[in-house]
DNA sequence: ACTTGTGAAATCGTTCACAGCG
DNA sequence: CGCTGTGAACGATTTCACAAGT
């Protein structure tokens, strides 16, 4: 099945599947159905089962399913039982703050090296991770041919960035920059936009309504 | 008009517009068509067209829109015209970068304070944004009738932050901890998930798909 | 001639409801 | 009997296409 027959917003469940399940080996549960998995996220059981349909069969009719093997058929499906190594330009606060953030190793993203422009930072780790001088970013990228990059520089500069990593092999950027990227068409990314939030946030306040604005989750009526 | 007759990504897409037409008059440009419009962001001109004509006519036949007034309608509708104070709770290294990131101001939103568990951090200053500890979050946040809140905390506590926040009278919550949260109906939450955007990325280079997994918008239930 | 605003059509995603398996 | 997997119905959002304004 090619991924482009799989709804963006269902990949994206996945994800929060992936943790609650996390969530449920830790509590001891071993199996589980639909019903609950829906029930702990706030959406509808069916969603769950058509989401993890696209992907195959994982559950037993009057059963449910097994925690562990649904651990481990997300992580595969997400990519994420291997571990991918990630590159990070601009060590400013906010990369600084995901450079030292040990959530991600846990969730299957290494950071193998950082890039930056203010020669204070070059040679020194942040967290355990090297920073480079951006003019190293390409050669860094190809040897390790690393596949993921996070952009955290100002927003000036992002283009150019996204420009070189791309021209380097990178195929997904996660994107934290105030700013539109044009990459080619074989490259993903993911933006985070936290004043775009907050707006989404002050629009819903302002009009006393209450919705979720997160990345969508289910499309039911009204927020989280 | 109800909000809730407004499609989210529409409103999401309000602030993609916002920043290009700022971007426009720095450039000097004083009208745009829609058709300029979208396709500096890849999007379709019927699209940029059909989101403002949910808010009002504000363009003219023949002629296009105007930057500035554009502009100045944006900001009314998202609320950002006026300053909005926002508080931080967690001041680790997300936090930190949060509060000491000067853009967030020029968008309208203003840290009046940040609070953390860590005594060694209470007292002090970060960015221009005083520290206090977490006992104080109710009284300063009904003080001075604090609407948003930016949640930077550890997962395990991210729900108990929550609900003292919520009964302080926050009606919007931006949460960076991975964690779902539960939440009044009154109350809106806008998520953002690291991990989750870098494990989207990890599904789409897995398959050799491009897309875009940037946040879209939800209308869900999910308190998280 | 060019561009907006907007019904209508098309597309996309979610929810329902049930047949069939364990 | 409970639960999954799924076609069909529904609902939401995007795109088309054009009448009307400048």
């Amino acid at each position: 099945m090619k991924s482009s027959d799989i709804p963006v917003p269902a990949v994206k469940r996945l994800s929060l599947y992936l943790r609650q399940l996390e969530q449920f080996k830790a509590d001891g549960i071993s199996k589980f159905s639909s019903r609950r998995l829906a029930d702990s996220l706030e959406i509808k059981d069916a969603q769950v089962r058509k989401d993890l349909a696209y992907f195959g069969q994982f559950g037993k009719p009057g059963v449910g399913y097994s925690v562990d093997a649904l651990i481990d058929n997300l992580r595969r499906i997400l990519g994420t039982d291997k571990t991918h190594s990630v590159v990070l330009v601009g060590a400013g606060d906010l990369g600084r703050a995901i450079l030292r953030y040990r959530g991600f190793r846990k969730k299957g993203f290494e950071f193998i090296a950082a890039f930056d422009v203010s020669q204070a930072k070059v040679g020194k780790k942040i967290g355990d991770v090297p920073v480079y001088h951006n003019s190293e970013l390409e050669s860094v990228v190809s040897k390790h041919n690393v596949k993921l990059a996070v952009i955290s520089v100002p927003a000036e500069s992002a283009q150019e960035v996204t420009d070189r990593l791309c021209s380097a092999g990178i195929m997904g950027i996660l994107n934290l920059a105030p700013q539109m990227l044009r990459i080619p068409p074989a490259v993903s990314v993911a933006r985070v936009d936290l004043a775009a939030s907050l707006e989404q946030l002050s629009f819903l306040v302002g009009r006393g309504t209450r919705e979720d604005v997160t990345e969508r989750v289910t499309r039911s009526k009204i927020a989280d």
